[in-house]
Formats: structure tokens, sequence, C-alpha cells
DNA sequence: ACCCAGATTTAGACCTAGTCCAAATTCAGA
DNA sequence: TCTGAATTTGGACTAGGTCTAAATCTGGGT
């Protein structure tokens, strides 16, 4: 069903039930899970999975590239699917909820004066502000 | 000694022994300390001030809007005392020093058509990268 | 089809960062 | 100086995550 596994199974992951219900959590979804709530997720479809299996299997698609982990809160670090096309998030301050945004031609571009030497690699954008829902109703 | 200091005084804060002293050590301080490094820095100023305190003052410092909370890392927050000149983080990838770099006039302006609704108050921007030192020593 | 070495999983102890609480202390205005 | 409210304290507690050694699986070779 997905390519993730078929990514995976290329580059010589050993293709275990564990893995596989991790992947197809993340897959499944196109939200931005915390670990716990993947292992939770995890337990519904293979009930004997462990905190620990989950935490190797997110720690390896992140080495993999296929997962990025976020943290916009200082809470649980998230981990986010959606790691092939480059993005930017969009956090609501009140309901905390995340939203992907494209990211645009001229981000990740600091101006060479402005980089005291670092090479830079990458770049992580984060908007703060209300969602619809918040701005209108509670 | 510090302008900090008379700002918060300002605001009508109980100035005590323990929050000078926190105080002090972020002023002094240009770096982005963990609350555990306040904690040891300000102990060596003022022997017996708590952990808790020292969370408490750094959050009260936080809502003021004195400081900054940077988690670049999903590890400890840091704090940031630069939070009067808006500015954004170069942090290294190996040696995890963060750097500020000002904010550039361009930053922030997410276009009306990304926004998916949100009302946005702020942009946090990460560029990761190796600094100098990383680049080339080892 | 079966074996086996090495990869993977597991439970649970452990760790770090942070929060919470009720009691003790301290500040600052009258 | 007195006093009430604000602040501080230590220590218990929680969340999120890491580590370990033993048990279990996987898949290539035969």
């Amino acid at each position: 069903m997905s390519d993730l596994l078929e990514r995976l199974r290329d580059r010589g992951w050993r293709l275990t039930a564990q893995r596989r219900v991790v992947a197809e959590v993340l897959n499944g979804e196109h939200v931005h899970l915390t670990a716990d709530e993947v292992h939770a997720r995890a337990g519904r479809l293979l009930p004997e999975i462990s905190r620990a299996t989950v935490y190797n299997t997110l720690g390896e698609l992140v080495a993999l590239g296929e997962v990025i982990e976020v943290t916009t809160d200082g809470r649980a670090k998230r981990y986010d699917p959606n790691a092939r096309k480059a993005h930017h998030h969009l956090v609501c301050t009140r309901c905390l909820t995340i939203r992907d945004v494209p990211a645009g031609a001229g981000d990740g571009t600091l101006p060479e004066d402005d980089r005291f030497g670092f090479a830079i690699s990458g770049v992580e954008i984060t908007y703060r502000g209300l969602c619809p829902d918040c701005q209108s109703g509670a």
C-alpha cells in the first residue's frame, strides 16, 4: 500500500511487523503525532508493540530522512511524515494545531553578511498565530 | 548596572536577591543558557537559590517579554536575553553553538495564499549548518 | 524447508527536564 | 516596626525519552 515501505525495503530494511505498523500509522495520517501517540495507534494494530520499539523505529525513519522531527513547543517531539517536500510550519498559539506550509522560493537564503561564516545546510521556519477556528469561535 | 533590572522594577516587580542574580546571570552573558546552567551560575552568586525559583523567575521574564525561550534541539529549553531586537538563530549541527542573527526585512511575510486563514503574529527561523570552527578543525 | 548468525524487540530500570505543593521566609508600604 | 501578600524552598512528582541485557525473530544460504 505504501511506497514508504517499498523505499524502506529497497534500503535494506529488515521488515518486521512492528516497523510495518509504525510506518503505516505515519503514512495514513497527515498530522504531526508525538511518539506516544504513534505508540497508541500502533498498539491498536499490533497490541504488544513496545514503547522502545516505537522510539527506535521513529529514530531510524528520521535517520533515513523519511520522517522529520519537529519541536514547536518544547514538549514532546512530533513526527512529520511529509519529509519529501520542503515545507515549514504554521502553529496555532491557542489550540497548538500544526499545518504544513510549502516552502517558498526565497526561503533559506540568509544574506552572506549575516552568516557569520556558517555553512548553512537547512532552515526551519515556524509561523505562529491563530488558526481560523480559534479566531472566530472559542 | 543593568537596565533590565530597572525595567523590571518599573513594572512593579518585587525585587528579591534571587531575581536579581538570575537577571544578572542572563544580562551578563550573550549566550543561550539552559535553566540548569542559569541555576548553576546563579548559585555561584547566591549559593542557596533553589531550582524552583530559577524556573519561576525565568518563566516570569519570558511572560514579561524580557527573555525568549528557544528550543533548537528538543532537549532543554534555552533562555535568550536578547528579546528586544527581533532576531533568528544560527545553530551549528556539530557543536550546537547558537548565534543570533538579526532579522531581515523580508522575514515573517508569508504570502497570503499560504496562510490557510491563520492570523500570523510571529515567526521563528532556525538556520542549521556548520560553524567556522567545525568546518575547519575537528 | 530448515538453520543460524545477526538484527530486532522487549520490559523495565533509569535519566533529564520540568512542574507542583504546602510550609517557611521575606519584602515593602503604612 | 508590623503585617499581609508575594516570594522562596525542598522535595515529591510527572512527562518524555534512553539504555540494557535477555529473548525473539528474520531472511539468506543450503
